[in-house]
DNA sequence: GAAAATAGTTGCACTGAGTGCATATAGTAA
DNA sequence: TTACTATATGCACTCAGTGCAACTATTTTC
């Protein structure tokens, strides 16, 4: 990371990070299967951690509130300086940025898969994908929104704001 | 597209698509920035197109009745047997699938552009932005579902579906 | 405590993507 | 024909990523 903020992302080599970590290159390539790992291992879990919680939920809530209160949960468990200071190096590369927007879709696999198990009903399955859609598109754009004022305002709150603003939308439309 | 259908994608090299095209390795990238951009050049513009549409939509409509009508019009003019085959080939390399998600995103952004062309209240920004998400987020259900069902259906119908699915989880929850 | 099995580490050589630079080969204007 | 410009190409290089074999540390077993 010390290296990253230093040189650019791109402008560090592979060979450069296993010589400060004190290892071969190729014991780098043994622990992370690319350079983009770097930087993708540290919010790669997120989507269990979602599913989990959805799982925990309880019974008598629709599916929007359940994802809207695991995403609620679940955010509110992460160190908010990081995230910023992770967001603006990944940044820095077109290949991360992309696998980052690639792992918000897995992300939505997961969730799906864990509000199908309580709600198995084969009509219900296009509204599911919905709602797990939506509900990682908040949490997505309350961390753009997060980023984009440089996290002068609480994530928890953007994050209700893009639930309460989704909901807004369309009832009233 | 016939070298990537016959050894895959990463089982071919940008040699012997240069040889195929009859041009050198060199002026291959003077057209393609990378060899992804051979698969993820024929969908760039989507986005363009999707924001003109946007522009283009009667005055009087709800920003949620813009978003659909102009999605429906746009996906109405695609080759549906060339985007089942695309889409497969896509699926081969985690790369380029990576940054067709990312493309969403860019997608996403231009649609928000154009809707607060119309709607530039500031109070409406972050209503816009869940539009936006949403819209491209139900094209992009959408286009995985007609993958999935493998072209039984028509894309028309389907993404009226993902859209009346949409519409019906919030007014009803 | 020595030998043997196992797990983690490293070096080496190779493939293939992508780039900078200098040059060549059109194609076009003068 | 000449001068100019855009495109095409060759060459050499950097760097990510991989397969394989050897090497070292750590346990296990007798």
């Amino acid at each position: 990371m010390r290296l990253f903020i230093e040189k650019g992302f791109d402008g560090t080599t592979v060979d450069e990070v296993a010589v400060a970590a004190g290892i071969s290159r190729r014991t780098f390539f043994h622990y992370f299967d690319s350079k983009d790992d770097i930087l993708l291992s540290l919010q790669s879990d997120i989507g269990e951690l979602f599913a989990a919680e959805v799982r925990r939920a309880p019974t008598a809530d629709t599916p929007f509130e359940v994802v809207r209160d695991a995403a609620l949960t679940v955010c509110a468990s992460f160190p908010h300086d990081d995230m910023l200071a992770l967001d603006r190096l990944m940044r820095g590369s077109a290949s991360v940025q992309a696998r980052k927007q690639a792992s918000y879709r897995q992300q939505e696999e997961a969730l799906f898969s864990a509000l199908r198990e309580r709600w198995p009903e084969p009509e219900r399955e296009t509204r599911l994908r919905v709602v797990a859609m939506v509900a990682v598109g908040a949490t997505r754009l309350a961390s753009e929104t997060f980023s984009r004022e440089n996290g002068t305002r609480p994530f928890d709150a953007i994050l209700r704001d893009a639930f309460d603003g989704l909901a807004a939308e369309f009832t009233a439309g």
